[in-house]
DNA sequence: AGCCTGTATTGACGTTCATTGATGCAACCT
DNA sequence: AGGTTGCATCAATGAACGTCAATACAGGCT
């Protein structure tokens, strides 16, 4: 439960020059709409937007993300799945609720890619 | 045709908190999930990435974008348009062509928003 | 005027998506 | 063991989306 699915913002490396910097190529451009696909929902961006506000390595059972809305709690399970498999947040049971947190670096590491003005270079 | 449709990502205020400083209301999650969901598409996204990486003032002419997709024209001008209604980018025709460039600050604004490390106050 | 080129719109079709009720699974509590 | 609560998965349905062929529109050219 615990492994995200994708690895488009990779922790590891820059997954992309940016979106100003040079055309995307077909390979980049479709890992990255997944991403943005994830985030292009009103309910997925609250419900990312409500584990984001915890700060890092804050969590969120999702017993206070459901009542939040006015979806059936499968909906709400649904769209978490989404954002899972979007690479964006990542759960773990403990006892009975399961906790949701937002992966670390990954927002900043989106920004980062569609930010126009490109950082200067980390020569260290 | 000039004029944008959506005005989420304002020139004048930032829109929103920002995703990670509070949980978004219904409204402000519906409005900024429309941009998200415009970049949601792996075509959409090289597009955006044509456009913008023209630079600041940089414009794109319709002819030049089609021939790089396996996609017939009226799906990449409907496309266009969905990135338009987005408030992502605006167009203008010039005699025969119809060039397209990125609205500025948009991009520069989404990223401001995703970040978690909340920028420093201006107060000048 | 007429034709040609570049771009947008329309209408239709197949696919994907959001949502729900029903069900399944995991962990706690008697 | 049995019951209860929290969450995920399944199956089905209606809406939204991506795509295209056909068509319409705008501007340049002869």
């Amino acid at each position: 439960m615990s492994k995200h699915e994708l690895e488009v913002i990779g922790q590891d490396a820059a997954c992309c020059p940016g979106l100003s910097v040079a055309p995307l190529d077909e390979d980049q451009a479709s890992e990255l709409a997944k991403v943005f696909k994830a985030l292009g929902d009103p309910v997925r961006l609250r419900l990312m937007s409500m584990i984001a506000s915890r700060g890092e390595g804050g969590e969120v059972c999702v017993c206070e993300l459901t009542p939040a809305f006015d979806l059936s709690q499968p909906t709400i399970s649904h769209h978490l799945k989404l954002l899972r498999q979007a690479g964006l947040i990542d759960c773990e049971r403990r006892g009975t609720w399961v906790y949701y947190w937002v992966l670390p670096g990954v927002l900043d590491r989106l920004a980062a890619f569609l930010t126009t003005t490109q950082p200067a270079e980390v020569t260290a």
